[in-house]
RNA sequence: GGAAGAGUGGCAGAGCUGGUUUAAUGCACCGGUCUUGAAAACCGGCGUGCCUUCACGGGCACCGGGGGUUCGAAUCCCUCCUCUUCCGCCA
């Protein structure tokens, strides 16, 4: 959520960041609403604290002339207070509904875009900052696609996930099984050596914290929900990992701080279905490591691009041809600034699938967990809060057995035979 | 799940028979005096959010969350949450 003053003392810039992520012209028109009923609330505000504060001194007087035993003027100034408590009443009310109006639309704006933000409508015209120079892998023309290579080695099983749950929750198995818990162990241990802290979070977040990195209230439907305890399950565990902050005014020794985590990931994903949905392209459940840096304010895009190269190296070292992008405004996330996107080429498919999704967040996250810190002249700031995928794994699984696959079963890349202790599935 | 007790500012800890305590005091922390330097001692400062002011400053709210009683609530009532202890159940 945006801060009402950034709008104010920016608004050609929240425009054109809004414009930059394709808003309509005739729905600009929120950010002067938005400065206006904060006008409201700031005046209905000052009006109801000075009541509030001629119904303090008249009290301490009534409790002075208690004590004198001055009844009858007593009596007078509780009758002048009853008066004052009507408008009160009257005044809260209506700085409740607007407030709620002020929320409700600052809600509906998305975080401003950085100046590199390319233009574009869709995730076509994102824009390739790193492109895989080298021959992509070539596969014979019977090349076998990772749902079918899954069910030839018996790695992965989607018809028992659907026994035992439904679509899109796939069970691993054997080899499969093993080979997904090789890279969790691998992505953590590249993680802790890059400084990072790893965190096992709970799995299920209440209100708060889905509130928080900013869940709810527009994603809504994306996540799983226990009716019965009001729980969410975390769609990344970015959710829980940032909340640790919540509500925080971090010390700045602390900085930088930076967190990883491995959890399985529960998406709805409702509302997508076709042909993206064949095997592990997208799933209702998969794990992730995830890593999430906070820092002051000045050093997040130094931290941005830290977090990029570090992705960039763990598909370096999986020998996966990837590439890059900056999302245009047009794809960029609600509450980004700047996110950089990884791709990793599918040769069966012949498609490039998404694993890793790197954002800043600017204070657009911190201001609504309310986490600061106090800069060198004791000014209490906003921080700016980072993550990433580090990495998604069912996508990762699928290109690495579409690539690796020859002959005599696939092969597992070098870095990951200490972890699966096994170098072809066969 | 049942019973009892408790939740106060970074920590400790008073207040909890409602009104010069709208939060004492100690520790920690920051600045100063003293000192060659340090310690000790002394003096001062020391929460968050919002409103107001060019500024100095002033005001409002917050004592686990929410609601209520009252002219006035940390203090009384209701409700929820959390913690501790005991019982039950259970990896």
């Amino acid at each position: 959520m945006l801060l009402v003053n950034q709008i104010r003392q920016d608004k050609e810039r929240v425009l054109n960041s809004l414009r930059k992520r394709n808003w309509k012209e005739e729905n600009l028109s929120v950010l002067d609403k938005i400065l206006e009923l904060d006008d409201q609330r700031k005046k209905l505000q000052t009006e109801n604290d000075s009541n509030l504060a001629s119904v303090n001194s008249k009290s301490k007087e009534i409790g002075s002339l208690m004590r004198e035993g001055q009844k009858d003027q007593a009596n007078t100034k509780k009758q002048e207070v009853a008066a004052l408590k009507e408008e009160i009443k009257e005044r809260e009310e209506r700085m409740k509904m607007v407030n709620l109006e002020l929320t409700e639309h600052l809600l509906s704006v998305p975080n401003i875009t950085h100046d590199l933000v390319p233009n574009g409508a869709s995730d076509e015209d994102n824009e390739v900052t790193q492109a895989w120079t080298k021959d992509l892998p070539q596969l014979p023309e019977n090349a076998i696609p990772h749902w079918d290579l899954a069910k030839k080695y018996n790695l992965i099983d989607f018809e028992l996930g659907v026994k035992i749950t439904g679509a899109g929750f796939p069970l691993f198995r054997g080899k499969g099984a093993r080979l997904e818990r090789a890279l969790i162990n691998f992505f953590l241990d590249e993680a802790q050596s890059a400084g990072y802290e790893e965190i096992i979070p709970p799995l299920l977040v209440n209100e708060d914290t889905a509130r928080g990195t900013g869940q709810l209230p527009d994603k809504e439907g994306q996540m799983y929900y226990v009716t019965k305890d009001d729980f969410y399950l975390i769609p990344t565990s970015e959710v829980p990992i940032t909340n640790i902050y919540r509500n925080e005014i971090v010390k700045s020794e602390e900085f930088p701080i930076k967190l990883t985590g491995y959890t399985p990931c529960f998406r709805r994903e409702a509302g997508s279905y076709g042909a993206d949905v064949k095997g592990l392209n997208r799933v209702h459940q998969f794990d992730k490591v995830e890593i999430v840096q906070i820092s002051k304010q000045e050093d997040s895009y130094k931290a941005l691009d830290e977090m990029v190269k570090h992705v960039a190296q763990l598909l370096e070292k999986l020998e996966l041809p990837y590439r890059i992008l900056r999302l245009c405004g047009g794809d960029i996330g609600f509450t980004s600034s700047l996110t950089y996107d990884f791709e990793v080429f599918s040769a069966a498919q012949k498609k490039w699938l998404e694993v890793s999704s790197v954002s800043n967040c600017e204070t657009y996250q911190s201001n609504r967990l309310r986490c600061r810190y106090k800069d060198e002249n004791g000014k209490t700031k906003l921080v700016h809060t980072l993550n990433g995928s580090a990495l998604a794994l069912a996508r990762i699984i699928a290109s690495l057995l579409e690539n690796n696959q020859h002959e005599g079963g696939i092969k597992i890349p070098k870095v990951l035979i200490p972890y699966t202790k096994f170098d072809n599935i066969d």
